[in-house]
DNA sequence: ATCGCCTAATAGGCGAT
DNA sequence: ATCGCCTAATAGGCGAT
């Protein structure tokens, strides 16, 4: 039960906890910055491409859609998520490898580094990267991060040695509205080789402009990008306890889901802008042309 | 409309089409080739985890699940399929892009190389890569791939400037039944930049093992992986048209869908045992350790 | 062997308050 | 500003025939 003690060092000292998921937003601010062009091209080009899938587009959704928006979720999950893993992977003193796991974000991987193992104090050299995509455009919220389950880690309390980890359920009081959230991920995973990968939570927040509203033009493109760092589980549930400090009133609130959905299983919103009182940990950065 | 002038070339040379698509399956072959090691212990790394998620597993679904299984879709599409996009962008001699495109299958990037200028006499450097994992276990088909409208290609007309890309709607006659299908990709892409980019259509298939059968042991472990390349739309439909072509009857069956899916947006089979006979365009490579 | 019955998980637009 | 109403698209296990 190495998993045990590692997570005590790592609750015991949340500063180290904050350095690695510090360094996975800098990272991807870095390679964002370096790769402008190349994410601002790639992410427009589907609207040149037009041609090509307007017969076919993904199909309107949710209630009462207006009718002049085109679903643009996998534009921003490939020409922003996938392209900044390749571009991660690409850093000269960073191996990646994509460890097997039945559920998690978009984008997931051990993300092996020199630079981890002297910020943590040769605690580790390795972090489990957790990078959702989360787009949206001109009528939705830029300041909120709605998250399902299985991309927020809990405490992962194990017992038992058979019982394997458990998350505390979470009530979510919002200002109005109140739930019950159960995050799946564990705070860290001991790998078979012994690694020790503390799971850090990023969250890229391409926003686009519908060009019909402002320009009377057309298409939907690149405006911004947020990047968000979400403390995992030992910070938000534990220590510090981010989750349950008044300086961090609704960091949590409601989801988007309805009555249907199983309780435990409702998404959550964090609002970015509790979350950056935190610390740095929310930036944005501009991607218009 | 440099689109149709480059159509017309394809359909005039599918040994051209034929040739990038045996490439692309060449290629992914050698990737795992080279690398199954790698694969394979990433993918079982998910069975060494089990305690790290085995509270909070996929839930079972569909039509009376056993439940002895454990749906394993994202590890075959992490441990697999991100995993190899990730190793094929690293070859030496090719590029990889993000393009945009609100539709599609699970990998799809533009590759560039000059082995495909020399391949294609000069039409071309770079293909579209659509790629998409179809994992299964012991109680599902291991020679059959259940394939998407998006992950498809078509004829591809592109008649009125303002009209955009479209194809043909196909009867797909299975031996017991029938249905619709119609294809929503384009065989071919011309990017803003000019770049002449055929789509080339790769499955790859982890079959797993479920160790509580055969072995009295525990886990899903990889067992094989299938690879197939589907021609793509030009070479299905227009020439040499292999959907027609009664030397490979059955090579489309009906997909999974049941009647309340709308009928131009079922689902189609696509038989491994016919496809093999067109070419080598199915690969078995074993990954039991 | 064929094929379709059947449901989890993801996602974010947009209205109601 | 809050929050939940609401639906497309993906996926493959497994039974019925």
């Amino acid at each position: 039960m190495s998993y045990n003690q590692n997570k005590q060092y790592l609750e015991d000292n949340p500063e180290i906890q904050e350095k690695i998921e510090l360094y996975g937003l800098n990272l991807l601010n870095e390679v964002i910055s370096d790769n402008e062009e190349e994410i601002r091209a790639d992410y427009n080009e589907a609207n040149f491409l037009h041609p090509f899938w307007m017969n076919y587009p993904p199909l309107d959704r949710g209630k009462m859609p207006k009718g002049d928006q085109i679903p643009w979720i996998e534009v921003g999950e490939k020409a922003v998520g996938s392209k900044l893993t390749r571009l991660v992977s690409q850093r000269e003193d960073i191996t990646v490898r994509e460890i097997g796991l039945p559920t998690g974000p978009d984008e997931r991987y051990l993300l092996t580094s020199p630079t981890i193992y002297s910020l943590t104090n040769g605690f580790t050299d390795s972090i489990m990267m957790f990078v959702d995509i989360k787009s949206v455009g001109p009528r939705d919220s830029d300041y909120d991060l709605v998250l399902s389950p299985n991309q927020v880690s809990g405490n992962g309390d194990w017992a038992q040695l058979e019982g394997g980890i458990q998350n505390n359920q979470q009530t979510i009081q919002g200002p109005r509205s109140s739930q019950i959230f159960l995050p799946t991920i564990p705070p860290l995973y001991i790998l078979s080789d012994g690694t020790i990968a503390p799971v850090v939570h990023l969250f890229i927040k391409p926003i686009y402009a519908m060009r019909s509203l402002t320009k009377g033009d057309t298409g939907q493109s690149l405006y911004k990008i947020k990047l968000a760092s979400v403390p995992n589980g030992l910070g938000l549930f534990c220590n510090p306890g981010y989750a349950f400090d008044s300086a961090y009133k609704f960091l949590f609130r409601p989801g988007k889901d309805d009555r249907t959905k199983s309780l435990l299983q409702k998404r959550v919103r964090v609002d970015l802008r509790v979350l950056d009182k935190i610390g740095p940990r929310v930036m944005t950065i501009d991607m218009d042309k």
